[in-house]
DNA sequence: AAGGTGACCCTAT
DNA sequence: CATAGGGCCACCT
């Protein structure tokens, strides 16, 4: 178990029509300030991935992070979250209070939660 | 086995 | 809003 493995598990949570930012990531994996491992973990994802849901993980401003490093796998990031129905705002980002995703366990209001074993289907559209 | 290599986040100006 | 700077490593040659 690599610590790469760790951030993919974390990601593998990611249900679909929601969104999460490095940063959320990184703590949920038990690594707390090194939001920019989960990019760098993300980058070595070999697509076509048939179960880990990269496109739902975004920068914390709401982006797409944008990079010509990427070789256009941005872009088709930006179109899987739309086919899942992530509209964005008018300024073109995607509002996180909508779509960010609240993990099981999270303190979120009044409401209680269940421990829902969350395992997200994956469809390999790619 | 050492160095190159990347999808980040926050605070301050 | 734009820019800067400091903090952040593990993986793969």
């Amino acid at each position: 178990m690599t610590t790469y493995d760790r951030i993919y598990a974390v990601v593998r949570q990611i249900p679909p029509g929601t969104v999460a930012t490095y940063g959320q990531v990184a703590a949920l994996a038990g690594l707390p300030g090194r939001a920019r491992l989960v990019g760098y973990a993300l980058f070595r994802v070999t697509l076509p991935s048939t179960d880990i849901p990269w496109h739902r993980v975004i920068n914390a401003k709401g982006e797409v992070s944008h990079s010509p490093q990427r070789r256009g796998t941005d872009h088709i990031q930006a179109q899987l979250l739309a086919d899942e129905g992530i509209e964005r705002e008018a300024n073109g980002r995607i509002n996180l209070r909508r779509y960010g995703w609240t993990p099981p366990g999270e303190k979120t209001g009044p409401s209680e939660e269940s421990a829902t074993e969350c395992i997200p289907f994956w469809k390999p559209s790619l």
